[in-house]
DNA sequence: GGAATTTCTGAAATCGTTTTCAGAATAGAG
DNA sequence: CTCTATTCTGAAAACGATTTCAGAAATTCC
């Protein structure tokens, strides 16, 4: 008996309550429902009222899909990112999603483990899903992908940069004016010799911009880094430490090594700390980004400061906008900052001890 | 004339083209185009041909509203997280997203910021969104989040723990036993006065059960903690290093202090360094999740780590499988490790030198 | 109190696929 | 070469909400 009662409840599965129900329930016709739902002050109160409790009563929830099918929204956003296991990325998205959520947006997420090519696949599977709306990350896009979004009408924003490119508006900061005013910091502490760590891959037009911004104003200083003086690295702590360790054999007379990442930096400083260099006594060392660690690590991280939960947010109302149909910005600019802590400091007069490191 | 054009193009949105323009450029009727996109292998090849070739010429792509709403599937899981700023669940969703999209399923994200209230919410939302799966963080779920999800007849899964609660599955790892083991090695090490830090909500089912875990292992050796042995902290460095200020003046006797979080001792560590007290000579930090940063740090932390990724795929396949109705796990547990770095070693014989630490 | 507005409500068409059902075409058997 | 089995294919009916259009009810005005 047990078992057949337990079969039956499988075998009807559900028997889905749709608006018609609801309408039968509150003596009005399917077409009053659906008008409390979208627009309720249209809607005599009374009505509204058998309606709303008629739809609590049966506890009602409308099928999407079909919503979806007939009013051409979804109300869906797509954001693809590089990784989630960036914090500035997860901070980005979070703030995204809390946002799209407040007016009734979903958000789905993909990433694309920075490749193109992956990118233009989920772009592709997004697409089809027929979400509203697009936040992609980063400004260098293949020409493939620009097609894609051109041909199927859905507006996109880019994140994280601040120049609109390739027609696709954008909304972030400007990574060459960043680095740029963090080198003459720099440089009017007085030094001199520099060494470079940028992240890979190359393609990344965020990191290729900051570095522009540091060749830029040492080239301003009359200074022009040999490529030796230019480490590429992967994001991670671990090369950042090689890093470190590959310039200063190289270059044993640097007093400054600007990384184009947090990450990048914290792992020089630990190379550092090992090689028994003090920061920022013997070496300063800046960063990028300013990740929650880069403030309680010793000594804190002088770095950039990029206010990833504003973009995240600024992305969510353009893209509603736009999809309402509201006049919307070409671009957004938004402030960076750059936070001096502890990790930089004037070179020493005379930059002795360390030159005698052997060969 | 330009103007005009414009317009005109603006006025003309998008002719989308559906299944039955496919159709008449093939010469067949939508039903077979349908088949040849769902069930390819019963259409004769000529004629599955032909219609490929119209669906690439149109640069077809069917409409998932009205698929979904014929269908009944949304080919969509919901995942809603704590937050996804820790690298752990960022990880995580990133390797399910990954999962999903080799499936032809797509990932909607929400986060919770640790609110059940919130939490519900965006359960609701995405239920209304007639996702056919979800993924929860934790197994302390309030009684109407379980309610919605019977009612709304949708496979669900909980990560991070490994203990079916509440009919809910779960897969993860057992984190009182491994916070036993990590505590039972501190003991094998001859380590009697402990500290413990504990992160916050304590409604946070995990970090319970991995202070359980704690005080389990030292009842069995005969050590009963006292309260203020066991600091509450918000998950951050910041909170890391007061907990340990803190500990260390109610009990400057304590040789190891295990913190239910790698966050929490990493800023445990850095304020250890900062009272000059030497890690792990004086005193002996663990953490858990083992994040990227751990073996990064001076010294490199002794953790337990969590997979993760595993964890993240599991969950994904294990929704794929159960919406496509085979047999399905109550619950898989995956192996957490132990691994032991630098941040641990035997108490000092006689610990000196920090009694004398005045009040 | 009746006519002219104004405000609400309901019936029915529609969105683009999927899928059932039956009929057409092909193959196989005698 | 006809008759029965097999495959395949197409017409048409859903799926469940939104929205237009027209008519009913309520309100205002003379």
């Amino acid at each position: 008996m047990d078992k057949k009662s337990a079969i039956a409840a499988k075998i009807h599965v559900k028997p889905k309550v749709k608006i018609e129900d609801v309408a039968r329930q509150a003596a009005v016709s399917a077409a009053t429902v659906s008008r409390v739902l979208n627009h309720p002050e249209i809607v005599r109160p009374e009505l509204r009222d058998k309606v709303t409790r008629a739809i609590a009563n049966l506890s009602y929830t409308r099928d999407s899909a079909a919503r979806a099918l007939k009013s051409g929204r979804m109300r869906t956003i797509g954001a693809i990112v590089p990784t989630l296991g960036l914090g500035i990325f997860a901070d980005g998205v979070e703030a995204l999603q809390n946002r799209l959520s407040e007016s009734g947006y979903t958000l789905f997420i993909a990433n694309s483990q920075y490749d193109q090519r992956r990118e233009l696949q989920e772009l592709q599977s997004l697409i089809e899903r027929g979400i509203d709306g697009i936040v992609l990350v980063g400004g260098w896009h293949g020409q493939e992908l620009r097609a894609l979004i051109q041909q199927a009408r859905v507006p996109v924003i880019t994140t994280y940069v601040s120049k609109a490119q390739g027609g696709i508006p954008a909304i972030g900061i400007d990574n060459y004016r960043a680095t740029r005013e963090l080198t003459q910091y720099l440089l009017e502490l007085g030094h001199v010799r520099f060494g470079t760590i940028a992240n890979v891959p190359p393609s990344n037009d965020r990191s290729r911009a900051r570095l522009d911004g540091i060749q830029k104003a040492l080239v301003e200083a009359g200074i022009h880094l040999q490529p030796s003086q230019i480490i590429r690295a992967d994001h991670s702590l671990a090369q950042g430490r090689s890093a470190l360790r590959q310039l200063l054999n190289d270059h044993p007379d640097i007093t400054a090594v600007i990384c184009t990442t947090d990450t990048l930096s914290i792992g020089a400083m630990a190379e550092a700390r090992k090689m028994g260099i003090s920061v920022p006594q013997q070496l300063s060392i800046t960063g990028f980004d300013d990740v929650a660690l880069s403030a309680q690590v010793d000594p804190p991280l002088t770095t950039i400061s990029i206010p990833a939960a504003e973009i995240g947010r600024g992305a969510a109302d353009y893209l509603i906008n736009a999809i309402a149909g509201m006049p919307i910005p070409k671009s957004v600019q938004l402030p960076y900052r750059l936070i001096i802590r502890a990790s930089t400091a004037p070179p020493r007069t005379v930059p002795a001890g360390r030159r005698s490191k052997p060969s």
